[in-house]
RNA sequence: GCGAAAGUGGCGGAAUUGGUAGACGCGCUGGAUUUAGGUUCCAGUACCGCAAGGUGUGAGAGUUCGAGUCUCUCCUUUCGCACCA
């Protein structure tokens, strides 16, 4: 037998990973190996891995997400399935005007490089994806199907205009949807949002609310997590509208006030109303009265975030208004208050000071009455001290509250609703907090929103004909708004309606429209006829989806909305575009996000070139299980570089080299041979299980070391034993495919003589799982106090026996009694001795 | 404040159904090979203890023959939401 070392010097046999690496991928290249075809016997699978903003170049957070989405991809084609894996470029998007202001590069021509060289790094690493259906969101052949489809939403009004308060972001100066804004700043900026009131398209993603929730419950390939993000940010609730009629002879003539409250058990309780600072009701009052408009002016052109109004101190006025209560008829004061949202019911609220913590507060500082309406039960054991803070819990029953005391919450609530309704004065409704898509951008680089506005005719949808609006390349970057508003050659087009002098919208799309449906573009790669086509129905759903979790919420909700937006424009079938989702945790580096918005990206190349696409694609997975975040050690890197070489490509060079292998003969095999081949099994069975359903891929590769280290350690070199040895071999390289596919592809090669595309994945033996003795533990009061080896289902009364005997257990039991003795077969054995 | 998840050696992590805690790897220590460094190979490596043995999964209780795993209280960290009426 050779020694290792000499292997390890041979520069002709030993690995090279650049060697390898270049050879496999030609071959792929050379092959189509990895292009798609809708014509299989096979069950389909797509799979998905989230695509990257080109950016420049690949950041760790990048190689982890793309691999563990080839991993799954090529796992699953070891399980005979036909897969698609797709990749393309969310090609859109803020540093491509940043980097057009500040190096003088054109949008198009610097996201194109980008995505050139950034094509070339993930061609590298190898990924099995479908190149041929690449796609970039920036290239009119993608967008005018974007346009298409706004104008197919537009027609089915599932679109509007609206003036409406933004977040204006003064850094990017864009508008940022709520989902944006974070902390009161925006996502990318960090600079700190303003609010503006501007004329904005929107989406009406809330007359999916109620199905966007629902299909959550069905997403069982989903994590919890997720799901709860997606439920909490739709914020469905349940409650009465109420009207508090309003006395004529006022300055606001209206019948009455309208509020939404989920506490009508608590509405005998209510002592004021409070609107929000842009209540029609507040502007009128404010009209005759100078105090509460500086006041108004104060809540509203204050350059406040919505988020920083938590913060913020409970201010208000009395507006001099009266409404009255409408069942018990008392008199109500009208108040603003700056807590009160203008975007959130109807914008006003009755406030219960006894019985709602913001309504107290308020009241107290204004010294307004409150009066308890609720009252904790005995038996719910809760205390309430209505002059400390207000008592919000539902555990309580009416009082002080007319015909309604005595009830529960639910009773009381279904009482008041239906006293209300007879009156005329209410009516139950569902709310969700959830607000309208606003998709218009203030930017050069995105896609144009297909409308002309005409004096006449007002904002009218470009002709299917003339799409796409193609945005204009060739622009002046001057740092400040869209280059766009600068080019009346580019906007001014005659009205498609009455032909007179009109205006294209110069605002574009928000990015997100862009990756809401890309996903079921690359199924119909190329259509030219329509947006989708019958491939888009071959490959359905997505099967599994791979991401960041910080897309928890925008793009993953978008993308629902979207698509049941296209299923009810007949384009798609079913309800969800992705069936399973697998969040990923974040790569970190010195405690920072691994990611475009954080400086340092940790460029993968150094490690790639020094290390090969392998090493870097097993150290990142045997990092850390997927959905947790960590911090990113390249010293993983060098030691996976080492496995490979050492323990994986020189162990099979050596087998290799000591000649031809026979038959394995199961039936004749030693004890040793046995054993063998018994963990080469186990190892097939748990990576099956690791990889098909639990997704822990670092225990995969963990397992295959071990495996290795016992191959290692078999010193057989006789027909059986090498035969043995063979079959480990080719198990260990089998399941490392998915994750190191270069190097395995060669071993595959030289073990097998075939193409490690033919291969399927490799059966698991039961027979070779049995085992013919085990170690059993035996324990005393519960502390392990010797370990045998018994024969497998050996009698529980001669384990036992066995046990009695053993020198060490006698030194543990001596002059005790024994109280009971549990046996788990095969395993352990407890005695329990009294003291 | 509310909600969710997580706390295991020097480090990353494993322990899937309540049954031997620390798999696998990094690092470290010692040895071999080497002119030397590196590479590679072998051995050791939770803590205390010469040993027998004891202790040990954030802290404290509980259930159990047996708890990293289940229950309760608390602490810490991370993430999400945050005047949503």
């Amino acid at each position: 037998m050779s020694k290792p070392e000499d292997i390890s010097r041979d520069e002709s046999r030993g690995y090279h990973h650049r060697a390898v690496e270049r050879e496999v991928q030609q071959r792929w290249m050379k092959n189509g190996t990895f292009v798609a075809t809708e014509v299989s016997d096979k069950p389909k699978f797509y799979c998905l891995s989230m695509f990257p903003y080109p950016s420049g170049q690949l950041h760790m957070g990048h190689v982890r997400n793309y691999t563990l989405g080839d991993v799954i991809g090529r796992f699953q084609r070891l399980q005979g399935k036909n897969v698609l894996q797709p990749m393309g470029w969310d090609a859109f998007g803020l540093p491509a005007e940043n980097a057009a202001i500040k190096h003088k590069v054109p949008p198009m021509k610097w996201t194109r490089e980008n995505i050139a060289y950034m094509k070339r790094q993930l061609q590298a690493l190898g990924f099995a994806y479908d190149w041929s259906r690449e796609l970039a969101t920036c290239e009119p052949e993608y967008y005018r199907w974007e346009q298409w489809f706004f104008l197919q939403m537009f027609r089915r009004g599932l679109v509007y205009k609206k003036a409406a308060m933004v977040n204006w972001d003064p850094v990017d100066q864009t508008v940022l949807a709520n989902e944006q804004v974070i902390d009161g700043r925006g996502w990318r900026s960090n600079a700190l949002v303003e609010r503006r009131e501007l004329a904005q398209w929107f989406l009406k993603i809330t007359d999916y609310a109620q199905e966007l929730l629902d299909c959550l419950d069905g997403l069982d390939g989903w994590p919890e997590k997720i799901k709860t993000m997606q439920r909490n940010w739709i914020g469905r609730s349940e409650g009465v509208q109420v009207t508090f009629p309003l006395p004529a002879g006022q300055v606001y003539e209206s019948a009455g006030l309208t509020v939404y409250t989920t506490r009508p058990d608590t509405l005998m309780g209510t002592t004021y109303l409070a609107v929000a600072a842009q209540h029609p009701l507040a502007l009128a009052a404010a009209a005759t009265n100078s105090e509460l408009q500086r006041f108004l002016e104060e809540c509203s052109q204050g350059k406040v975030a919505e988020a920083d109004m938590a913060k913020m101190e409970k201010r208000g006025m009395a507006t001099g208004l009266v409404a009255s209560h409408p069942l018990s008829g008392e008199a109500i004061p009208v108040w603003v208050a700056n807590f009160v949202l203008m975007e959130y019911g109807s914008g006003a609220v009755m406030a219960v000071p006894a019985h709602d913590q913001r309504d107290w507060e308020f009241a107290v500082k204004y010294g307004l009455p409150i009066k308890q309406v609720i009252a904790p039960t005995d038996v719910s054991g809760e205390t309430c001290d209505i002059s400390e803070q207000a008592y919000t819990s539902k555990q309580g029953i009416c009082i002080h509250s007319d015909e309604f005391d005595g009830l529960a919450f639910q009773q009381a609530f279904d009482a008041v609703a239906e006293a209300l309704i007879q009156r005329g004065l209410g009516e139950r409704q569902v709310n969700f907090r959830l607000r309208d898509w606003g998709v218009s951008r203030q930017r050069y680089w995105g896609c144009p929103i297909p409308i002309i506005n005409c004096g006449q005719c007002g904002p009218v949808p470009v002709p299917d004909a003339q799409l796409p609006v193609e945005l204009p390349t060739q622009v002046e970057f001057e740092g400040v708004g869209s280059p766009l508003k600068k080019m009346p050659e580019w906007y001014q087009v005659p009205c498609p309606q009455c032909g007179a002098s009109a205006e294209r919208e110069t605002d574009t799309f928000d990015t997100f429209m862009e990756s809401s449906w890309y996903y079921t573009r690359f199924p119909a790669s190329g259509a030219t006829t329509g947006m989708l086509d019958a491939r888009t129905k071959y490959w359905g759903q997505v099967d599994h989806y791979v991401g960041g979790e910080e897309h928890a919420i925008l793009h993953l909700l978008y993308a629902r909305f979207f698509y049941k937006a296209m299923r009810d424009a007949g384009l798609v079938e079913g309800d969800e575009p992705f069936h399973k989702l697998l969040s990923l945790g974040m790569v970190l580096k010195d405690g920072a996000k691994m990611s475009k918005s954080a400086g340092d990206a940790g460029d993968p190349q150094h490690l790639m070139d020094k290390h090969g696409a392998d090493a870097v694609r097993m150290a990142m997975m045997f990092a850390a299980p997927p959905e947790q975040s960590f911090e990113w050690s390249e010293r993983g890197v060098e030691s996976a570089e080492r496995w490979l070489r050492t323990r994986l490509w020189n162990t099979v060079e050596r087998h290799l080299e000591a000649g031809q292998v026979v038959e394995l003969k199961t039936s004749t095999l030693s004890a040793a041979q046995k054993d063998l081949r018994r963990i080469t099994h186990e190892t097939l069975a748990k990576a099956d299980d690791d990889y098909g359903r639990r997704l822990t891929f670092n225990t995969v590769v963990a397992a295959v070391m071990a495996l290795m280290n016992e191959v290692n350690r078999f010193d057989d070199e006789s027909p059986q034993g090498r035969a043995v040895v063979r079959e480990a071999l080719c198990a260990a390289v089998l399941i490392m495919s998915p994750i190191t596919p270069h190097i395995t592809e060669v071993l595959w090669q030289k073990l097998t003589g075939e193409a490690i595309d033919k291969a399927r994945w490799l059966a698991v033996d039961v027979a070779a799982l049995t085992k013919t003795s085990i170690e059993l533990v035996v324990q005393v009061n519960g502390k392990v106090r010797s370990k045998f080896q018994v024969d497998m289902d050996m009698p529980r009364d001669e384990v036992e026996a066995l046990a009695l005997q053993d020198e060490n257990v006698q030194r543990f039991i001596d002059g005790k009694s024994i109280r009971k003795v549990i046996y788990v077969p095969n395993k352990l054995l407890n005695i329990v001795v009294s003291a």
